[in-house]
Order: C-alpha cells, then sequence, then structure tokens
RNA sequence: GAGUCUGUAGCUCAGCUGGAUAGAGCAACGGCCUUCUAAGCCGUGGGUCGGGGGUUCGAAUCCCUUCAGGCUCGCCA
C-alpha cells in the first residue's frame, strides 16, 4: 500500500494543479510541529520563487481548494507559507484497517528482487568469538532479515578468516605439545585419522598460547609462518589438521552464533577464494591493469576525483604471496559465478574502509562486478567502554563474547526475580530473550558508523529506550489481548478500527503509519536504529494510550472491538520489527 | 603531514537531502498502583547544537575557516 505521506501528498496535489502550480511542490513530510498540525507542506515557500509570489499567498490558494476534502480534519495557512494538515479522524482510521488486512501490514515488496551478499560475521577460525565480533554479527543479521522480509534474496555468508598465519601458529603450537602425532611424521604415508587430535577447549587454549610464543619467540614465529605457507601450498598432513581445526572450531562458532540468533547461509571462507587466486593475478596482469612495483603486484585505483591519492591495492606480496585483497577479490569472482548478486553489502569494522575502497575499486576497473552493482560497505565504529576506550573485561583482558552474553542473562534473571514471582526455570528462559534483546537493541539503536558507548550497566537497566522497554510493551498488549479472548463471549466483534476518540489514540494511528516508509528508508540506507527509533516511539505511543484508557473495561463493544484490532496491529507491527532487528519477545516478564 | 569521521543537556544518544519554539532516555526533584504487568505514566529543572565567518526569507543541518578527539595512510587481516 501508499505511504501515508504519499497519500496526502496525492490528495493536495490537485489543488496545486488547480491553481496553476507544479505539482512537485506538493510534498508532505511530518510536521515538526505536532502542537500545530499532523503535517505539513512547504511547498509554497519552495514555489514562491519559481512564481514570483508570496508564500503566503500561494499557501492560502492551495488550502481553499483544500476545504471540504474529507481527507482532512483541518488544513491552514500560516506564515510565512506553512500548509499545515490534520488528517480526518475517519481518513486514518481506513488507512489502519488497509495495514490489517494488507499481507505483512502494507508493506510492499521490493519490484526488482535480485540477490544481495551480506558479508557479515567474520570470525576467525581457532579464535574464540570476543565482543568486536559483535557488532558486524548483530547488524548484519537485521539487514539480511530486512532485506529478506523487503522480498530480496539475501545471502549472508559469514566469511571466516580460516587461511592465515594464526593456522601455522596453531599447527606449530601443537607440534610442541603433541610431537608423536604422525602429522608431523615424515615419513607417514598413511591415511590420517579422523578424530581431531584436540578438543575445543584445548584449540582455544592453543591459539593464544601460540600467539603469545610468537611475540617473543622469533624461531616459532617463522616456524608457524612456515607451516601456514606449506598448508596453503597443499602439505597434505597440514590439510588434514586444518580440517581438524575447521571442524572442531566451525561447530562451536555455529553454537555461539545462534545462541545470537545469527544464523548464515554460506559458511565460506577465504580459503574457497584460493582456487580463484592464481587465475586473478594472471588475469589482471596479462590486461596490463596490475603491474609489479617494489616487487609486489599492484593494481592502481586512484581517480581523478579523489581528494587524496590513494595508494594502490595490493595483489601479491613481494615474497609471492596472495594476502586480504586477493582474497576478497577471489570470494568476489566466486559470488559472481555462483549468485551474480545484484548489490553487495559489507559489514566490518571501519578501520577496513580503505581496504574496501580498494577491492571495490579494482572488481569494477577489471570488469569483475558490473559498474552500476552497488557494492556498500556498512562500517561501524568502535565499541568502547564507560572511559571511552575500547571495552575491556574489568580484568582489562578481551572480553569473551559468551561471557559477555552470560553477564547480561544473570542481570536480568536478577531483575526478575526480584519483580516477579515466576519459576526459577521459567525466569532463566525469559531472561535470556530479555538479555539478548537488551544487548541487540543497545547496539543497533545506535547509528551503526559511529563509535558506541557499551555500558554493561545501562544497558541491564531496562529503563527507557532499551530493548527491554519495547519487550515489556508487547508483553503488555499480549496480556490484555489473552484476557479479552477468555471473555470473548461476552463481547461483540465489531466491524473494524473506528476513527480515533481520544489524543493517545490518533496517536498510535499515526505513528502506526509511518510503517512502510520506515521499513523502506532503513533499508535503502541500511540504518537498523531507524527502526528502533520507530519501535521506541511506536512503545511510548502505545504506552501513553494504555495509561489514558481501560481497554477491557470500556463498555461500548464496538468500540471496545475497534481497540483491540488496534492494539493487535500495534502487536504485530511491534513484534514483525523485532524479527528483523533479531531477537523476539518473551509471553510474560 | 595528508585524508576521513566525530563534536548537540551532567551522562548516553536522536534530529543533519535547510523550515516554525533543537528532541528522547538516564541521572536529580515532585506526583500516579485495592483498577488491562509501575520494566509503566504525568510533571519540574537542565542546551549560545565545539568556536568564528558566510550563503538566505530561514542554518544543528549547506560552504569556508579554526579548535579538540578518533581512525586510516602499499606488502597484517
Amino acid at each position: 500500500m501508499k505511504k501515508i505521506l504519499d497519500c496526502i501528498a496525492e490528495a493536495i496535489k490537485p489543488a496545486f494543479t488547480a491553481c496553476g502550480y507544479e505539482e512537485s511542490f506538493a510534498r508532505v513530510t511530518l510536521s515538526n510541529r505536532p502542537d500545530l498540525c499532523e503535517y505539513q507542506c512547504n511547498g509554497a515557500m519552495a514555489a514562491a520563487k519559481t512564481y514570483k509570489k508570496k508564500p503566503i499567498d500561494i499557501a492560502n490558494d492551495v488550502v481553499e481548494k483544500l476545504e471540504g476534502n474529507p481527507v482532512f480534519a483541518q488544513v491552514s495557512a500560516v506564515m510565512p507559507g506553512f500548509i499545515n494538515i490534520r488528517l480526518s479522524e475517519d481518513y486514518v482510521a481506513d488507512y489502519m484497517n488497509t495495514m490489517v488486512r494488507e499481507p505483512k501490514f502494507g508493506l510492499e515488496e521490493s519490484k526488482n528482487k535480485g540477490t544481495i551478499i551480506v558479508d557479515y560475521g567474520g570470525a576467525n577460525v581457532a579464535k574464540p568469538l570476543h565482543v568486536g565480533h559483535l557488532r558486524s554479527a548483530i547488524i548484519g543479521e537485521s539487514i539480511k532479515r530486512l532485506g529478506r522480509f523487503l522480498g530480496y534474496n539475501m545471502v549472508g555468508d559469514v566469511h571466516l578468516g580460516d587461511w592465515g598465519l594464526q593456522m601455522g601458529l596453531i599447527i606449530e603450537e601443537l607440534r610442541d605439545r603433541q610431537p608423536e602425532l604422525v602429522y608431523f611424521d615424515e615419513n607417514y604415508s598413511g591415511e590420517y585419522p579422523d578424530q581431531p587430535p584436540f578438543t575445543i577447549g584445548e584449540l582455544e587454549d592453543i591459539y593464544p598460547a601460540a600467539s603469545a610464543k610468537s611475540k617473543v619467540d622469533e624461531a616459532f614465529k617463522a616456524r608457524a609462518q612456515e607451516a601456514t605457507f606449506r598448508l596453503q601450498n597443499g602439505c597434505e598432513a597440514y590439510r588434514a589438521i586444518w580440517r581438524h581445526i575447521m571442524n572442531v572450531s566451525l561447530a562451536d562458532l555455529k553454537k555461539n552464533y545462534a545462541n545470537l540468533g545469527v544464523t548464515f547461509d554460506l559458511w565460506k571462507g577465504e580459503s574457497d577464494a584460493q582456487p580463484y587466486i592464481p587465475g586473478l593475478m594472471e588475469d589482471l596482469e596479462k590486461r596490463g591493469l596490475a603491474y609489479e612495483s617494489q616487487g609486489a603486484l599492484v593494481v592502481d585505483i586512484a581517480r581523478d576525483t579523489d581528494s587524496k591519492e590513494l595508494p594502490p591495492c595490493i595483489i601479491r606480496k613481494s615474497d609471492g604471496a596472495a594476502l586480504y585483497a586477493t582474497s576478497d577479490l577471489g570470494t568476489i569472482i566466486e559470488r559472481e559465478r555462483d549468485f551474480s548478486p545484484s548489490r553487495y553489502i559489507y559489514i566490518t569494522d571501519k578501520r577496513q574502509e580503505l581496504h574496501f575502497i580498494q577491492v571495490f575499486r579494482v572488481a569494477k576497473k577489471a570488469g569483475y562486478v558490473k559498474e552500476d552493482t552497488p557494492m556498500i560497505h556498512l562500517m561501524f565504529g568502535t565499541m568502547n567502554g564507560k572511559d571511552g576506550k575500547p571495552f575491556k573485561t574489568r580484568e582489562g583482558g578481551v572480553m569473551r563474547l559468551e561471557n559477555l552474553v552470560e553477564e547480561i542473562n544473570d542481570a536480568v534473571y536478577d531483575r526478575i526475580m526480584e519483580n516477579r514471582t515466576v519459576s526459577s526455570e521459567e525466569a532463566r528462559k525469559t531472561a535470556q530473550i530479555i538479555g539478548l534483546a537488551a544487548l541487540k537493541y543497545g547496539d543497533l539503536s545506535n547509528q551503526a558508523s559511529k563509535d558506541y558507548i557499551f555500558d554493561i550497566d545501562r544497558f541491564t537497566s531496562f529503563e527507557g529506550n532499551t530493548g527491554p522497554y519495547i519487550l515489556y510493551t508487547i508483553v503488555r498488549i499480549k496480556s490484555i489481548l489473552s484476557k479479552y479472548e477468555e471473555n470473548k463471549d461476552a463481547f461483540s466483534d465489531g466491524a473494524g478500527i473506528l476513527g480515533a476518540i481520544s489524543a493517545e489514540e490518533k496517536n498510535v494511528m499515526l505513528q502506526l503509519a509511518k510503517y512502510n516508509e520506515v521499513m523502506e528508508s532503513s533499508f535503502a540506507e541500511t540504518a537498523p536504529h531507524k527502526i528502533c527509533q520507530f519501535i521506541y516511539e511506536l512503545s511510548d505511543v502505545f504506552n501513553k494510550f494504555y495509561n489514558s484508557t481501560s481497554i477491557l473495561k470500556e463498555e461500548d463493544k464496538a468500540r471496545q472491538a475497534s481497540y483491540v484490532k488496534l492494539i493487535t496491529l500495534v502487536k504485530g507491527v511491534l513484534e514483525t520489527c523485532i524479527g528483523v532487528l533479531g531477537f523476539e519477545a518473551p509471553e510474560r516478564m
């Protein structure tokens, strides 16, 4: 269905043209003075220049033509030339009833449903997830869900870091710990074992130990680099270890992501790009796009329009090895082959901005990706602690994701137990649901590209603009609805949503009417925080309505049925939105 | 040094494709639960939108300049 702003614009266009003004001036926006009106049109002021007339005269002309129009309750011209608009109660109620009837509450699916690759997560194999991975996972998941809801074929790829030096480090640390393993026997020629020589717990211990060792032990570091090189060049024994690392680590990663409600369609990694790399280098070199510079193979990406000369993209190091950009380009070639996406969205830390500028430009310059295919780098800022510095544990170490989640869940659990008398088992379950909402909403409600302060105390306090506030609103509605259902025999069904009879009720409707616009622009701008803002405002107007109007005590049964339909719509929209954001509401809290 | 992002209430953040009196939440203070979940609602106080210029009918928003901070700047990912 049409957006409410467009509907209003349609309604006033004839008035503009009837007076001889371009209909493009009939643009309507939300009012920024809710005390004066609901919507406004500033077209008269814009048109003043074109027609060399006073804005207020134009506004008066238009307003005159709109008198008696059933869409409006009030239209007035105000100095210097604002056209202030209030919608009629019936018109708004009609809009609500249409929302109720239409699938997805009237959200129109995108017409060109292409495939969109969302590259997020970015976990490294064999390294535990830490808070640094949180933002990519949470933001990416919401973008993927939102796009899918809008009708795109969204393909989420975790794009694992599974091919770098950390593999060599693990192999060498494993050799030091268990030199007797067959993988390290140069003369061994049989099959390698199916069972991994380590558990996930051991693996998580091996990597940090190896990493620390490599910083103080030059010989060890050299061995790790050698092992990495041999792995990448097909050493069977090391490939066998690599597969074990992958299997053990992947199972753990999947579990951890699942706990966050994050799922991927593809579990590809840098290793999957390797087969494309030799051909990629050859192609770029043969076509003269890449050339040797200081021993490395590079592609120029600078453009005249740049405000600063950008360094070329390095495709091959002087020692012959491929690197990050190469592997991302290889991945692009594979994605083009498998999906020919209509759009790419990468979600990473903003420190990688230059890297993606380089990769995108090479991909376009070489024609691997069509010139008009959008390649978006949605970059996010650093998650800082209360001191404004990158988030750490109280002890100053890196906070593991699962510990963070646990900490939040515990805080929520305490909160539930102090307030309500539910079984501790139910409280545990509910705490998980609420905790996840607190965590995700806390992140998503901020503009992604900015750094943000991650304050556990604030997130677990659950007042004001927080995930739990949204959930609480939904739970309140559920509670009313279930009580209404219990006594349904006594109530009439009514016709539909009636025109509002209070300001609180109308405000709920007007807020609901923004829904399709918000969803669309949120995706177009890859800005989930707009959805957060929308549902916060919706919850806010609902709670005001809730406080002003007793629904179950309403004696006019048609009116009551209308209320019930309205709050059912509120619940539906809220649940849809939080579903897109990646969390859900409990039955009680 | 160059590029880039950020600077809005004590704190955390919206608003930025120009519109009327700059909004929330937290914190502070004062009200509202025998009545649909008080994780809520109502009210009070709190801001020269970092500073300075400019563009115009009109600027937190656009341009210039300046200050402060973050990040990046060819062989890490």
